[in-house]
DNA sequence: GCTTCATGTTTACAAACGTAATCGATCCAC
DNA sequence: GTGGATCGATTACGTTTGTAAACATGAAGC
């Protein structure tokens, strides 16, 4: 039977990335009306455009649509957690051979990090680590 | 007069991003073919591919060339910390509101961090602290 | 001097992206 | 039942990216 549907999870642009964080905000499946009000009016889309990124996430299966009378519910088929950690992980690959601990000490040492983020951090290890 | 030469640093594309990490790897200046010779056999460029993403680069100031005979010698202008440095914060501030310690707290959370990653940013932690 | 090779420059071309207008169908108000 | 509003689908169009061929020019060998 050849193929599954999913092969590659394709990628998702940074403009398709805003949609995506518009739907996840929204619990409830959101009609791309909600979503051009949440999200592109201020980033100053027109509905056509939101209308366009929203189908491209659909070709991407990165959407899933439900009908409504005679429109569309979008709501995200891939977890925010999930591609939080691809991207994570892709840029960890990327620019520190997928060591994370070497993004953590890049962060530190670039002083991303505040004293009081690595007071939190480092409580957040120790109980991780318990 | 304007405009100074420098406004915005262009974003680089993930082909050109081979290119510049093949530049910090070779410490003196290298012509198109040295990069070809490190990055674009493996990658199985051709010699064309890698000239032309040399001049992207040099479009986009990332990139300085330097005469030699008639050749350029090309070297990064960028140090390869700033560019890792603005792009770990181009993710923190995309994918987590800016807040870096909450992308460690997802690194760990995931597992993307093991145990001896933990103990060993536990140690920085301690040494950056003090 | 002519051929050949190396090198930068110009041009190419498809796919992805950002941004949107237009089209065709449908529903609501009058 | 007719006109406007609404919605998804189709088409559009410039830019960036990936990948490379074609071209011009100068060097080097014979």
């Amino acid at each position: 039977m050849a193929r599954k549907s999913d092969d590659s999870p394709e990628r998702i642009s940074d403009a398709e990335h805003a949609i995506m964080e518009a739907l996840w905000d929204h619990d409830a499946p959101a009609s791309a009306q909600d979503i051009y009000d949440n999200v592109g009016a201020a980033r100053d889309w027109s509905l056509a455009t939101v209308k366009t990124l929203l189908s491209r996430l659909v070709t991407k299966q990165a959407v899933a649509t439900q009908p409504d009378g005679r429109r569309f519910l979008y709501s995200p088929v891939i977890q925010r957690s999930d591609y939080v950690g691809g991207e994570s992980r892709r840029l960890v690959n990327k620019l520190f051979g997928g060591r994370a601990a070497s993004l953590v000490a890049h962060l530190a040492e670039s002083e991303a990090l505040s004293m009081d983020d690595l007071t939190e951090i480092e409580a957040l290890l120790k109980e991780l680590k318990s």
